[in-house]
DNA sequence: GTTGGTGCAAATGATTTGCAAAAGG
DNA sequence: CCTTTTGCAAATCATTTGCACCAAC
């Protein structure tokens, strides 16, 4: 794939020698939409590459998460998920009573993000965030009116 | 104390039991500002009653959360922290560099969440976020510009 | 060669669960 | 009594770690 090089070299840039898990892993996570949870990723490396660890999922997680690579989200099903960080950030709604998961965008978010910069001097990383609350259909079985 | 026969009610209402477990909880939680641990809660319990289980307070933090009185807020050490839910929704600012934590109120996010209502009819639960960033000192060493 | 990365298996640590006994209504 | 809740111990489940071996530079 043509992005591979890219790859490789953001890899050198920061350090880290370019092994064949890191490529796949790393492609994966660029080439497909949404969040993956690390067991997600291993299933999808071990596609073609069948002596694949979780540990080394985990550890490539890390290692990308420090260089802001990756973003790692809490989506409330007990495992974290990751996803290339995205240049628009995005952000995700996650319904409490069927799971169900929308993506938006919000300047709100970007908005508070420079309010709490200015009036606390706090850098917030707003890149990736995930709301709880009920989507449109359960909001109406539980309020029926 | 005073607050014990309202919150008998509460538990009455909801149709839970008032056992002296939960009477304990409930106080530590009502009592203590800021936002405890399981662990926390339970060393705080045993102070006055020994024999309590970590299982007896994730349970009734369980039972407490779909009831919507207390919010479970993932403050990033891996644990999570439970607070009374507050009239006034506050949130927390955590420092990934040092662990600092700093509370704010923002009307941002009941901006944001308003406009999560109309536009998705989404009912957002904002009332205890954890935004992750760098606080003021961090940011400072990491960019001594 | 030296350093860093991997697979494997075992450890960790938070949370959950099965169950029999105890307590609440 | 009948149902819910508890303590205890054991199980789960995601994530981390120790270590010997292998790959990158």
């Amino acid at each position: 794939m043509s992005c591979e090089s890219e790859i490789v070299e953001l890899l050198r840039e920061s350090g880290q020698r370019p092994t064949p898990q890191r490529l796949m892993i790393l492609s994966i996570l660029r080439h497909r939409e949404g969040h993956l949870t690390a067991a997600e990723i291993l299933a999808e490396v071990k596609k073609d590459y069948s002596y694949v660890d979780i540990s080394t999922i985990y550890r490539t997680m890390n290692a990308l998460k420090e260089l802001r690579l990756v973003s790692e989200t809490d989506m409330g099903s007990g495992e974290y998920s990751y996803e290339w960080r995205p240049a628009d950030s995005h952000h995700h709604l996650v319904c409490r009573q069927c799971g169900a998961e929308f993506s938006f965008e919000s300047t709100y978010l970007e908005e508070m993000a420079a309010r709490l910069l200015s009036d606390y001097g706090f850098q917030a990383e707003m890149d990736h965030f995930a709301i709880f609350g009920l989507c449109k259909d359960c909001a109406k079985e539980t309020t029926p009116e």
